[in-house]
DNA sequence: ACGTAGGTGTCAACACTGTTGACAACGCCG
DNA sequence: CGGCGTTGTCAACAGTGTTGACACCTACGT
């Protein structure tokens, strides 16, 4: 017999609130996260929450904290390249996937823990393959604009959580169907547009890794040449 | 003696509408576009807007395509890497400025007239340089993730207008401060950290426009030796 | 052991939001 | 001139986040 059935109120905190509101987002998505639905699915009122957080905000700065804290394993015996390759892939699909909370994420200062954990193991991996720890600061930005920038994007062109195939074939169709005379390249380039994203985000990275490898070898030449 | 004053109602079209929507975004930032203040603006009742919009979202959406309409003016004279460059900057500045106007457009399909456009002046640049049509479908899309990405990215960090100085500054101390057991590469990188946006950009533009011209120059050999 | 103080859940209410349906005035066309 | 469609206005509804008053329950000090 729990509290609530004895006529008790529930009794709440920061965990149970955060995991209904987990919860909510994962199943029905941010913009079904609504005080009152968190009220709801507690079985409580919905301005007790307020016990607990100043504002909704800072409930969702916590959310995004809890569910950006996954980092991938990477085991140390593999190539560096596919280290890279893995830790950006986890970092892009973060934020694709938890699509709004990225960008409640992104939106405000850098002052979470677990965004510190990333940009400490993005230096890691970085300064490993060679690079001065100036330049590594320096591609690790460059890394984090690809990553958040390219999942921010997916997300927000409707990809949530499988690829949008019979999108991307629409918007093909309909490239295909432009008048020539206003848009003749994407008309005849139209079977060779929209790729999937996946592929896109495949070959760029891969352009940045290489580039990483190219800047850290050319450092090394001039240690070695001083 | 205006109508208004008169004692007459306001006379409203969409461009009329469009116009005061523009201002308050341009002013106040998209969440102040709010329907009741449209309707202030304009001196009108704030449902008389549904007369000509069938809601906020179709008014939104014409409000965007109107605000990436516009186009730099690209000299044929000058080399083709500068004018890649303004065209790529052009493109990140109309997302990273528009703020959440970009987020809405890159939220739907690509039936808008602006984006059909950009897309055809970026496959125009990119067989210009040397590329198949395949090959330059590619890179369009890599430029647009490049590019929607770090606009996206920079405009929801808070970026608004005008360039967040003292808040990279900030940043750059708390990084400083960290303790040096649980995050001593971010601790010590901290002075080169956090580098100005636009500088990061400017890099990665750069690295992929030099990618491109490798790849024209490779298929051209290709060409060339067949 | 009692009394009190603080923390917590509940309820009603406020100021917002987008949106709809009824009503009335306007201008245009037959 | 008569009617009718278009458009502006008003009241209202269902939502949203948030606050203050009230009541309870728990834990602590004497």
């Amino acid at each position: 017999m729990t509290p609530e059935e004895r006529g008790q109120p529930v009794r709440l905190d920061r965990e149970r609130i955060l995991d209904a509101a987990a919860e909510i987002v994962g199943s029905e998505g941010l913009p079904a996260l609504t005080m009152r639905r968190i009220g709801a699915e507690l079985g409580a009122d919905p301005t007790a929450v307020y016990r607990h957080f100043r504002n909704k905000q800072e409930m969702l700065t916590e959310l995004a904290n809890r569910l950006f804290a996954t980092e991938p394993e990477l085991d140390p015996a593999t190539p560096w390249e596919d280290r890279m390759r893995a830790w950006m892939w986890h970092a892009m699909r973060r934020y694709r996937n938890h699509l709004d909370l990225g960008l409640l994420l992104a939106g405000q200062s850098d002052d979470l823990p677990s965004l510190v954990r990333i940009r400490e193991r993005s230096l890691a991996l970085l300064t490993e393959v060679g690079l001065s720890l100036p330049q590594a600061a320096l591609f690790s930005q460059v890394i984090e604009n690809h990553v958040v920038g390219c999942g921010l994007f997916f997300a927000v062109s409707g990809w949530h959580s499988c690829p949008p195939h019979e999108s991307l074939e629409a918007t093909r169709r309909f490239y295909a169907m432009l008048p020539a005379d206003t848009a003749p390249l994407t008309r005849e380039a139209a079977p060779h547009l929209c790729p999937e994203p996946d592929d896109v985000y495949a070959y760029t990275t891969d352009l940045l890794i290489a580039a990483i490898e190219r800047v850290a070898a050319a450092e090394g030449e001039e240690v070695a040449r001083a």
